[in-house]
DNA sequence: CTGTTAGCGCGTTCAT
DNA sequence: ATGAACGCGCTAACAG
């Protein structure tokens, strides 16, 4: 078996493929190229035939070096087990492939040495331009990186960095999920959020619920986090007298996972006792007790438009930053369907 | 704001740096590279005062086009929505970054035509070695490129193509789940198992359950596949008298969460009149009817011992083609404690 | 239409 | 210990 010790390059390039056709390189990058209109029909259909008998592809590294143009997206991820973050992320794969483009994902497991490693990696191999899902805890070093390419925000943004973003109209997705809840005769939520970090996302959606809750003026809330003091804010919750039957609304997948796990270790009966609503919607729902109702994410949409962002930069748009906000469609389950 | 119209490219040198510093370009490859011991004191402070001044990061392009080393790992996965091949992914990509690579992930959304173009474009960007969890179905392909790099195979074979494999030990998982099941008195058994496509550990399962079945003279045992005919595949095995207590064994997560998906229309008591245990370890696996017991792979260090073997073979390594086989842990739930 | 030339940013001999 | 010059594989001028 042959070694792969660093050192041997045997890859064929270009010259060969020129000496083998018996034309220039030029003409080989030619045809490689966009400018393949150019050439003779004869001299194409050798280097076409050498290329193949070669097994010819690209150096894109020198491609890159030369052009400026690497055709590589990056993709700077917080978590990369949020089934969120990966139903995002193949939406943004599936638009780059469409347009030629090839994705690099970092996942920054939340930390923000790596956060700032990544970025640095990525600016190293010449990405055209970044997608970010993080908190951006290094706003200088992307601020720099703003300067040198576009930069497209997912879910949450990033203080004193206006460029564009895509994510989900957390208002009006507070707004369904509380209709919801009251048409269905609950009066007494909780919001069960994951602690806030700066996300904004995540505060949006508990800012909109406190706000839209003196709206309703039948309604009483109040919001708990994610953590060692779940356990016991559920438990007061469900004690407590309240206005009228209970329900829990999840602000996020993660949350809805920490919350449901609870509700069973107190023995709560999912969910004759109670009414649960989770912002996102995850596969599993359907099995939870009678069905987890969801307000889903147009996942797929927001990834493929955070690419359509990008591309529309690339490709000289100067307009200022824009933000794309997506609708939630609310998927009705057995969890929102009180015990007559 | 400014544009970036693919043409500017204003990023600072290693030129900038040697004249900002007062040296020459090979005085600063130097001190990038690992011949630093090679400056004087006073030199090498100039360059990193330089280097910080001007926020000089080495252009890992041009790098590579040189010295053939990009340390890029390229991952080719079938299915990235699959939570088991990102929790393996995950484990790559730590490992990856402790060692200073970076990762190049590419989905293929199990379609062949998608596999062919990312495996060109991942040779076109030189990446030094490939982890592949993919049916591998272009050999001719897989077999040019591995001439020229490493390449691990994680979890599936591929025909023809003898390189290292890191996997589970899919028979002794069988076991476990086999001897679990008779202990806790069920005696008629079921393999729910995704359609047999060439994934290899897929058909390792199927064979090592009816294998090993004849060697339990006390268990009956049958096997279906996820699809259209999973719900009456599972509905005669329910209503079919058997020789005892029944029980499902799921092949991995998707057969799970099919198989719990099609338990629940047919209304069938979760788990009062069945038993289930499920290959792979979900977070969810908990909260379904009284937990669903599990045999978890340790997918963080399958992930790390691939890009392990990656880099050994990098280094040099030689030896013939190895295969790593971890074992599963066992974890017990709801689903296969009999009612008594 | 085609070939020649000159770099892209960097690493690596050679000299010194 | 340091610098000058060449080439990695490719594209973009310029000639012809």
């Amino acid at each position: 078996m042959n070694s792969f010790s660093a050192a041997q390059r045997t890859r064929v390039t270009m010259l060969d493929v020129a000496q083998r056709a018996g034309v220039s390189k030029a003409s080989v990058s030619r045809f490689i190229g966009d400018d393949r209109a150019l050439l003779s029909e004869a001299i194409a259909e050798r280097i076409e035939q050498a290329i193949n008998d070669l097994g010819y592809r690209p150096n894109q590294m020198a491609r890159g070096l030369k052009r400026g143009r690497t055709r590589l997206i990056g993709m700077l991820v917080a978590d990369i087990r949020n089934p969120y973050s990966i139903a995002v992320m193949h939406g943004v794969e599936t638009a780059c492939r469409q347009h030629g483009y090839n994705l690099v994902v970092c996942n920054t497991d939340r930390n923000d040495e790596q956060e700032h490693q990544h970025l640095a990696a990525l600016r190293a191999y010449n990405i055209e331009g970044l997608i970010l899902n993080t908190l951006g805890h290094h706003p200088d070093v992307l601020q720099a990186l703003h300067n040198e390419m576009p930069i497209v925000l997912i879910d949450r943004k990033v203080e004193q960095l206006h460029s564009d973003l895509v994510g989900l109209d957390n208002t009006g997705a507070v707004r369904m999920a509380l209709e919801h809840l009251q048409q269905q005769g609950y009066r007494d939520l909780l919001l069960v959020s994951e602690p806030i970090d700066g996300t904004s996302s995540r505060s949006e959606r508990i800012e909109s619920f406190t706000q839209q809750l003196t709206g309703h003026p039948t309604l009483a809330g109040a919001v708990v986090h994610t953590g060692p003091h779940l356990r016991a804010g559920l438990q007061s919750f469900l004690q407590a007298p309240g206005p009228g039957p209970k329900a829990i609304f999840c602000a996020n997948g993660v949350a809805a996972l920490a919350c449901t796990q609870v509700l069973r270790e107190v023995n709560c009966g999912l969910f004759n006792d109670i009414g649960l609503i989770a912002l996102d919607d995850l596969d599993w729902f359907p099995l939870v007790g009678s069905g987890i109702t969801a307000l889903a994410q147009p996942t797929q949409q927001i990834g493929a438009s955070a690419f359509d962002c990008l591309l529309k930069r690339l490709k000289g748009d100067t307009a200022p930053a824009r933000h794309l906000d997506f609708g939630a469609q609310l998927i009705i389950r057995g969890s929102t369907q009180r015990a007559t």
